[in-house]
Formats: structure tokens, C-alpha cells, sequence
DNA sequence: ACACAATACATCCGCGCCGAGGTATATCGG
DNA sequence: CCGATATACCTCGGCGCGGATGTATTGTGT
């Protein structure tokens, strides 16, 4: 999450079903693998921009095992946002891990198949730009040179995932291209 | 970046040589892989709270190629607080990836190795508690039942990520463990 | 009957981050 | 000589986020 994601998650859990805030923070919580609990003070703020907007409505009705719930609506001016916002992401939320995984996990919301590729390959192209983690100087230290075992394990992880998304990628994207 | 490391990564990198704030704006970049350049607005206050906190002196040097630098100089005080930082890291440093990243970049500045090891072992932990993305009421949902093929690359490219890390740490902690 | 946890929502404060804008110097090409 | 570019630093406003705190209801264990 963090940095206008949270918005996009919101949209995007709504466009499935209806959903009240609480569970909206559960599933928030696990879409980030639990790696950030989403607050209190984070979340409901968030649904109130939201609301203001336009984007989504509430209906209140009686909690299943306690307080009253607002369920929350998508508008149709909040389905338009989603679609807005999945189809010209910004620069961060291509290069973002985090970020960028937020945009995946809703990109089936995209109708037109070009626009969910062209956004693929966004990403694509941001992964395939050479970068390293350490220079020395200008030039790039590779994993193998580090005597620090821990910066060497760290590009060890980072070029394996790298290569798992490169190639799921190249494969989603692959058939006739 | 984001969120408390980036002082964490300034403190890193001054413990291993003195730098300006310029240097170090690139040297922090490079660290998050060129996913976050850090804004002057962000950078400049930073060194300003450490300074203030008694973490990092300033010298004022002519500069190489344009106006004069402020070189930026760790205090003994800076670098109890580094090593505090990477002994006693907080739950989302561990938990989430970024963060964890700067940690590991920096942890060869701890001296004593049972509290390296024990550092990695919060993460291994972290990383062996189950989790999911996505569930179906309570129970997770599997990459292979999803018909969303996003989603199912999200998990393919988390769970690439996952192995690999966990095979680096276990090698690490290896040994003797 | 009572304590406790989980559900459910909300507000306020502080703080870090970003973007925009500003200042100044040195180098290099035209 | 002049403009562009890279170097180098700084401030301010806005805003999203986290943590603390508060309120209320329902189910569970004892």
C-alpha cells in the first residue's frame, strides 16, 4: 500500500462486491501479504475522500455480529476512476513493487485486452532498463563481486524475482508477439 | 524508501565514508533500485533532523565541479544510534520488503555476528508464518485455482521471491543452525 | 452474571514525504 | 559570449499515513 494505492486497492475490492470497512480492512491487510496492516486512522479517512468524490455511496445495515455496518457501493463514477486509474498508472506504480502489484491484482478490471498489455508492458520496459543496487563510481557491482555476504544475498533475491517476472511477462504477453 | 528508512539508509552510508547530500541522494536511489529518487524536499530535512539530533556533523568543502558541499560527517552518537537501528529493527522493517532491504544493506555494520544472525532469523520467521494474498472466506486461494491470470502471476512472481530468499537464509544461518 | 475478545466505526494529532519553486556555481558546446 | 546542463543546497505547502483514543454492539468463555 502506502501513497495512493490504498485508494486504488478500495476501488478495486469494490468493483467485485459490496463491501463494509471492516472487511475491506482485512482484505487491504492480506492483498499486501500481511506485510502491512492497514489503520484505522489510515483507512476510514480513505473511504470518506472516496465518498466525497463521488466514487462510491453508503448503505447502513445491521451488523452481522455486532455494530451496524456501512456497506459500500461502488458509483458508476467510481468504476470510471478504477478504469482511469488502471489504464495510465503513474511512473511509481509501474516501478513500485508494491505498488505495481496493487495495479496487478485489479488489472482484470480492464475490459480492452490492448490496454491491460500496454500496461504490462510498461512494466516490461521498466524491468528490462539496466540497474544495479551498488556502483563503484558509475560501474555497476555485480552480486559475485560483493565481499558483504548480505548485499550479495540481496541481489541474489532481487535478480530472482526479476527473472520470475520477466518471464511470466514475456509469457503472458508472448503467444503472437 | 519511505517511512523512517531513509534515515536508517543515510545513517548507513555515512558509516561507511563521509559524502555530501547529493552523493547521497544518488547513492539512496540506487539502493531502492531507481524505484523511489528521493525528492530534495525529503532528503534535506532528513539530514537536518540527524544533525539536530546529534547523529551527523557538517563540513563545508568547495565543491568538485559547482557550489560548495556540505559534507556530512557520522558522529560516534550516530553511529550507536546506526547500530541501535539495526539491532532492535521494528516489525515493519522485518515484514515489509523495502524496508527489510535497506536493513540487510546495512547489516554488516553490526559487529557481533549472534545478533546478525538473530536479525535474519526475525525475517526467516516472517517469512515462514503461511500467508496468502487472497481467500476465499477463510480459506487462501491457490495461484493454480485463480481464473484471473494477473493475479495468478502475482502469486507466481511472490512465491519466486519467497523461495529464493528463504533458500539464501537458511544457507546463511546454515552451517552449524 | 460478568469479563473479554472480536466486530465495527470514527476522529485527532504528529510527522514524514513529495512536488514546486528558488538560489547559486562550474563546465561545455555552439 | 551565451545557453544548457549538471552539480549543490534549501524552503514551503499539502496530504496521506500511523498510532492513540474513544464509542458501541455482539458472541464466547467461565
Amino acid at each position: 500500500m502506502i501513497g495512493g494505492v490504498l485508494e486504488l486497492a478500495i476501488l478495486g475490492f469494490l468493483a467485485e462486491q459490496p463491501l463494509h470497512g471492516y472487511d475491506l480492512k482485512r482484505r487491504v491487510a492480506q492483498l499486501t501479504g500481511h506485510v502491512r496492516p492497514i489503520a484505522d486512522g489510515t483507512l476510514y479517512p480513505a473511504i470518506k475522500r472516496l465518498e466525497r468524490a463521488g466514487w462510491l455511496t453508503r448503505r447502513t445495515e445491521p451488523g452481522s455480529r455486532a455494530a451496524p455496518r456501512q456497506m459500500l457501493v461502488l458509483t458508476e463514477q467510481g468504476r470510471a476512476e478504477l478504469r482511469r486509474r488502471l489504464t495510465e498508472p503513474e511512473e511509481m506504480e509501474i516501478s513500485d513493487e508494491n505498488r505495481w502489484f496493487t495495479v496487478l491484482a485489479f488489472l482484470r478490471h480492464l475490459d480492452d485486452p490492448a490496454a491491460r498489455d500496454a500496461v504490462l508492458r510498461r512494466r516490461l520496459a521498466f524491468l528490462e532498463t539496466p540497474s544495479s543496487f551498488f556502483y563503484d563510481g558509475n560501474r555497476p557491482v555485480r552480486a559475485e563481486e560483493l565481499d558483504d555476504p548480505y548485499r550479495r544475498g540481496l541481489l541474489t533475491i532481487a535478480r530472482a524475482t526479476s527473472r520470475a517476472e520477466l518471464a511470466w511477462l514475456r509469457e503472458t504477453l508472448g503467444g503472437t508477439d
